[in-house]
DNA sequence: TTTCGTATAATTGTATACGATTATACACGT
DNA sequence: ACGTGTATAATCGTATACAATTATACGAAA
C-alpha cells in the first residue's frame, strides 16, 4: 500500500519484482540473483536484497540463508484460502466499521460508489481499471473505519496476495454491477447501525467474489 | 519462527531489537539508529537495516522514507483485537485440520497434550516457559494440519503479536490447566471428525485466554 | 524578539569491496 | 563407469565508503 509511493530505489525494485512475479515473467521456483535483478534494473545489490527480504514477508519469495531467493508462486487453493479468510476478517471488519464509523467515511464510502456506478456504465479500456481502483478503496475506506490498526494491516497484506488472483480471474458477467450492489446494501446496513447485517453482507460479498472466480476458472 | 534458529546477523539482530520493543527496552515512537544500534550489537549498519524492515513489515517499526525508524508499541486495544482475529482464525484453522489432519499430526498433538500435563504439575522457574513453548508447538501443529499455506503464514504472524501480550498477563491463576483440557477437547473434537465442534471449540480456546487478561488488566 | 536563510552536522540511501558459504567441474582412485 | 575429493567459480552475507537527504545551529534582517 504504502510502497506505491515510495520513490526510493528499493521501493521501486520492490514494485518490479513484485509485478514480475503476479505477471508470471519470474515463474514458479525460479532462483532470484540479487546481482542479476540489480544489473537488469540498474541498481546494485542493496536495494534489491532489501526488496528481497520484504517479499518473502509477503510470501511471495522464499529465502534460503546462503543459498537464494526463490519465487513461492500461489496456487488456487492458495487463492481459494485467501478468499475464505478474507471473507471472515472482511465480515469482522465490517461490524467494527458499524461501531465506529465517522460521518466523513460515510460520505467517503457514498462517494465511490456513486463513482463506481459512473465508471461502470462507460465503456473503454479504463472501465475496468477504474472500478477495480474504487473498489480497492472502497474496502481500504472499510479497513480505516473498523478503527483497528490490527485488522488493517492484516487485510492490507491480503488484498495485495489477492491482487494475484484478481490479474486472473477479473470482473466477468455482471460482476461489477453485483459488486456494486452489495457495496451499497453493506453501506445501508452500517448506516442502520445493524452490525449484524453488516457482517453478514461482506461476508457474503467476498464469498460471491470468489465463487464467481471459481465459475470462470472451471 | 524460522527466525529462531536463523544464525545470520541479520536474524540475530533481529531477535534482539524485537526483545528490545517486547520487552519496553525501546519505548514507543523512539528512535532507533541504524548506526547506534549496529555499534551497541557490534555490527555494521547492513544487517541493521535489513533486521529493521522486517521488523517494520512485522508493523513493530514505522520507518519514514530518509527519516527514520520509529517503535510502533503495541496498545492494549491493539491485543484485544489480535486475539478477536486470531480467534476467528484459529476455529477456521481448527476446521480445517478436521479435515486434513494426518495420523502422525493427531500422535503428535497427543504427545505436546502428555508432556504439557507432565509440566504443568512441576514446579519451578522453567514449569511455564514450557508449558508455553508446548502450547506454542499445539497451535503451530494445527497450522500445519489445516494444510494451508495461507492460513499458516497470517496465523504465525499473529503468534508473533501475540507473544507481547504474553510477555504481560501470563498464566495467572488456574489458566493452565484450564487451557490444556481446552486442547484436549479440541483434539477429541478433530479426533470425531466433528468440524463444527472444533470450531467453536479453538474459538473459545482464544476467547477465554483473552478473558483471562482482562482479569488481570482490570 | 522573531523569523528566515544558510552552513554544518547527523542520518539514511546506495554502491562497492571483501569474506564466507555453497554450487560446479574435473581429476583421481576404485 | 562410478563415486569421491579437491579446486574453482558463483553467490550470498557483511563491512565499509560515498552520495543524498534531513535535522540542527547560528547569524542576519525585520
Amino acid at each position: 500500500m504504502r510502497e506505491q509511493q515510495d520513490p526510493s530505489l528499493r521501493g521501486q525494485v520492490f514494485q518490479k519484482i513484485r509485478e514480475g512475479i503476479l505477471k508470471g515473467q519470474y515463474k514458479e521456483h525460479e532462483e532470484l540473483r540479487e546481482a542479476a535483478i540489480g544489473e537488469e534494473l540498474g541498481v546494485s545489490r542493496t536495494p534489491v536484497r532489501e526488496a528481497l527480504r520484504q517479499l518473502e514477508l509477503e510470501g511471495l519469495v522464499e529465502i534460503i540463508p546462503n543459498k537464494g531467493a526463490y519465487v513461492t508462486g500461489i496456487s488456487d487453493k492458495d487463492v481459494q484460502d485467501i478468499y475464505a479468510v478474507r471473507s471472515m476478517l472482511e465480515g469482522l471488519c465490517a461490524r467494527w466499521a458499524t461501531e465506529n464509523i465517522t460521518e466523513r467515511q460515510l460520505a467517503r464510502l457514498e462517494e465511490v460508489i456513486i463513482l463506481s456506478e459512473f465508471y461502470s456504465q462507460k465503456l473503454g479500456t479504463d472501465r475496468e481499471e477504474q472500478v477495480v481502483l474504487l473498489d480497492g478503496t472502497f474496502h481500504e475506506i472499510l479497513y480505516e473505519a473498523s478503527n483497528s490498526r490490527i485488522l488493517r494491516h492484516v487485510l492490507s497484506d491480503f488484498h495485495k496476495y489477492a491482487q494475484v488472483a484478481r490479474k486472473n480471474s477479473l470482473h466477468k458477467n455482471d460482476r461489477v454491477e453485483k459488486s456494486i450492489a452489495e457495496h451499497k446494501a453493506i453501506l445501508q446496513a452500517i448506516r442502520d447501525h445493524d452490525a449484524d447485517l453488516a457482517e453478514q453482507l461482506a461476508n457474503e460479498h467476498i464469498f460471491h467474489a470468489v465463487k464467481n472466480m471459481n465459475i470462470d476458472a472451471g
